[in-house]
DNA sequence: TAGCAGAATGTAAACGTTTACATTAATTGT
DNA sequence: ACAATTAATGTAAACGTTTACATTCTGCTA
């Protein structure tokens, strides 16, 4: 947190006295012994057995139409909600999935996540979600939430799988049902074990947004990554290669700059690109979030963007046609992405065999305002 | 989802085999039986009580070194996981938290969750999170997880309840624990309860960032509000409509835009001032991707800002800075808005009494390019 | 009318913990 | 050395559901 950030404490008027309305004392209203109703109360209340009321209430056509509708309505009627605690305990089922993710203010993960607990609600699932900043034991820690029966899935969004070495080592360690989101797994992590993925191409994706730049005339390309070690990464960079390649031009490992997806790796790289002597004419940065802090950063030194140099982002966050200029960039189908993740782990979580190991959903690169002809 | 978002689905090379591994079926490996240990096997395999594994490994210092040793090595060795439902069930806590929320992908509410997660994490809490889209359906169906038990307590970042108005106005609801973040609840709906809430002073912010204007010399200073029948938009409206009486000019109704607190909004409603005859000379929107969406039309209409149009935003999101120009906002301090929020849900949880029904907490307004004196 | 199938309901065990209470072991004071 | 404490452990009930199995009811057929 930045020394702007030092706030000052601002005394001012209390807008929170509505004070029309006089206030009962809240803790006291807590403090208040629970009037709720289990399922024996009921069943006692309507003089039959517990499990008339389960099954009214769950398996409605396993009753008669006439105690259906009488327990039905005294649910309503009494408020009855269910302990699914009580209910997860004996079915062995919580329905809950828990996503694990390295940043979830980042603006193209929290799109996915949108989408993932929309699709998880749909089908009656609720999500809990792990911020692991990256922190290793983080992730091993909600990978946990499973064996402990708070989850009945995963969803990741790191490379890594959210178990100890030792657990993944053991003999007897039974992988949950897990998918993974936009990174692929590292293939030592594996273990002998195939992991569903649903992703974009990322390597036709790398090499289309660079044959963009090449087809533009383009030649001096630099490219800012993000974290090296992430397979997303390693596969949009060979895809520029790839398209280099088909272009003829060498490869040059000082036009790489190791980054991060973020928007201070995009400020700071820039300023690298911009301090050496000879400039690129284009910048392939791998993220959005990357592409603006590299705009910024242009034009903090007064070069202009497409003009001077032409720049390029990834995955098309919302804010990205929004940008000054508005940014080329390659679109991933953020709410496919999410929806075929839950799908996939609800439909192995029941067990029930997945044809499609892993998932290429369509990319496409949006061509906006920030990219031109180098010979213009 | 815009047209451009038609993709053609793209073969490509399959990037996801690294076919050096060779993959045992995940199905078969998930149909094993659960190998799980639970803690009467644990307690058999030691020849002891489940009673004291269970002490052992949640109150250690009820049991001797001897006795606490060998369950934690023994724990370890097996990969003894407790089953949280198991344990939730008898004790009737199940140390989630839900946090429910209009639009998880917007940029000041991430922000805030992220906060929220970590603040959580720390105190043992997992957080379970709702999107509702505004629904109010949603919003029930989420508030409803604390009586069925999936979670102790709600942190809403809506101005309603989420509580359908049978169970508030039934006689024996009880209100479960819930603290209100940067919201306030409409009063009505308090029904005679106070609920915590951890907010900046809108009005003196709104007041703050107005008068900023104010002192710069403009006098035609249109504004873009939110959802209107949010109070934080009424709030910061009334901070408006205070600075300018302090001014001496006088508040006039043609100059409200009444918006959303999104891009889409900033970039409309914009359109719509500069289509009027005479333009203001400064912009307030109430939120800063509102500010993105304005500083993008008023760029496309060839106004420039600061120089003909001065404009400021609203929470000073991480991306502010960035814009361009940079954007002359009101920060809000994201970290302790969350952090604050569960240290009181977690207070109140626990049974503590809360000395502060509403905590207000410093904002600041942060000057940066988007705004410059008018007479310059 | 007896017999029987099928539907409707009831009985009670089970899920995996925690914990009040009972028991046994260890420690202290005299 | 023997009570009297205190510490350590064990026993078994309880949490609130669901569900296999047993029982009762209903309506038909022969």
């Amino acid at each position: 947190m930045s020394a702007e950030y030092l706030f000052e404490t601002n005394s001012s008027p209390d807008i929170a006295s509505d004070s029309d309305v006089e206030l009962r004392d809240w803790k006291s209203d807590y403090a208040k012994p629970m009037a709720d109703i289990g399922i024996k109360q009921l069943a006692k209340i309507l003089g039959i057995s517990t499990a008339s009321v389960s099954r009214a209430l769950n398996n409605p056509d396993r009753v008669s139409d006439a105690m259906r509708k009488r327990v039905q309505d005294a649910a309503k009627q009494t408020g009855y909600r269910p302990n699914k605690m009580g209910a997860s305990l004996r079915t062995a089922k919580t329905k809950n999935i828990i996503v694990i993710i390295p940043d979830i203010s980042d603006s193209f993960n929290s799109g996915v996540i949108r989408s993932i607990e929309r699709a998880a609600s749909d089908r009656g699932y609720s999500v809990l979600f792990g911020d692991t900043q990256g922190i290793r034991e983080a992730e091993i820690s909600y990978g946990d939430m499973v064996r402990t029966r708070q989850a009945d899935g995963i969803i990741c969004f790191s490379h890594n799988l959210p178990f100890s070495d030792s657990d993944l080592d053991s003999e007897n360690f039974k992988m949950p049902p897990i998918v993974n989101s936009c990174e692929q797994l590292q293939s030592l992590q594996l273990a002998g074990r195939a992991i569903p993925l649903v992703t974009i191409d990322n390597v036709a994706a790398g090499r289309e947004i660079t044959k963009h730049l090449l087809d533009l005339g383009h030649r001096e390309i630099a490219l800012i990554t993000g974290d090296i070690d992430s397979p997303s990464t390693q596969q949009r960079l060979l895809g520029y290669k790839l398209a280099l390649k088909e272009a003829n031009i060498e490869f040059r490992q000082e036009l790489i700059y190791e980054g991060e997806y973020t928007l201070e790796a995009g400020s700071s790289k820039t300023a690298e690109i911009l301090s050496n002597s000879k400039r690129p004419s284009a910048i392939f940065c791998m993220c959005d979030e990357t592409a603006l802090g590299c705009l910024y950063t242009l034009k903090k030194n007064n070069v202009s963007v497409p003009t001077d140099i032409s720049v390029v982002g990834f995955d098309d966050i919302k804010f990205a046609r929004y940008f000054s200029p508005a940014l080329t960039t390659v679109a991933q189908p953020v709410d496919e992405i999410g929806k075929q993740c839950v799908e996939i782990l609800l439909d192995v979580i029941d067990g029930q065999t997945i044809d499609q190991k892993t998932v290429i959903l369509p990319h496409k690169v949006v061509v906006r305002d920030s990219t031109q002809s180098i010979s213009s």
